[in-house]
DNA sequence: TTCAAGGTTCCAAATCTTTGGAACTTCGGC
DNA sequence: GCCGAAGTTCCAAAGATTTGGAACCTTGAA
């Protein structure tokens, strides 16, 4: 078989080719993710939680919106032990849209 | 007063400046909104009715859609007797977002 | 005038998204 | 073994978006 089935303990990711960039403009179209991008680009990676937190938001939804962004693509999450780490996919992102993450990244002109 | 009031036969587009980006992005996120804007980047300019028609839209639909396109800055829309014809703001965008409409227009890879 | 063409606005139904509490899962430590 | 911490999933309510037909507005032409 092609790619291994995701099992219940596997963490899900898309693979770059086969994002779809209306599902990652709509993902990040939303002040709140474009948020948490925004401060995962300034922290390479974070701690579930401590993102969630940083924005006042409860749990069940702090969780929803990263299952979001990692479905579109625009995240990775790694386990160890009992928690998670979030990070950007910069680098894959870049390559296949090259210029993307710098536009949401920017701040607002001076 | 600051800004004259639109009336109602002027066609409202907010200034540069008050552009927000997670609008943009949510704007263009999705397919047939992106569909036109890349539509647009290829024709320069176009008769409203006549994208619609392209992407096989009830007349409502499209105005709908191109009012959103419109409201977040996306595109230009003038007036020529009956007609309207819209345009993407290019220049402007660019300048406020260098790169995003590149990133948007860019094809999928080879 | 009256008409048709090009567009918009109105509206209600259908659909999708977001929210957050509660229950649940899984490790790791003790 | 049991507990607590970190997260997820479940669920239902609230809210936002999308759709398209019908009615409407405006301009230019006959």
């Amino acid at each position: 078989m092609a790619t291994p089935a995701p099992t219940r303990d596997t963490i899900h990711h898309p693979q770059v080719d086969a994002l779809d960039l209306a599902q990652i403009l709509r993902t990040v179209g939303d002040p709140l993710r474009l948020a948490m991008v925004r401060t995962l680009a300034a922290e390479d990676e974070l701690l579930c939680g401590a993102l969630g937190e940083r924005l006042g938001l409860p749990k069940s939804t702090g969780s929803y919106h990263l299952r979001l962004l990692r479905e579109a693509g625009i995240t990775r999450t790694r386990q160890e032990g009992t928690l998670r780490f979030v990070s950007l996919r910069r680098g894959e992102l870049e390559r296949r849209y090259p210029g993307l993450v710098d536009v949401l990244v920017a701040g607002e002109p001076g």
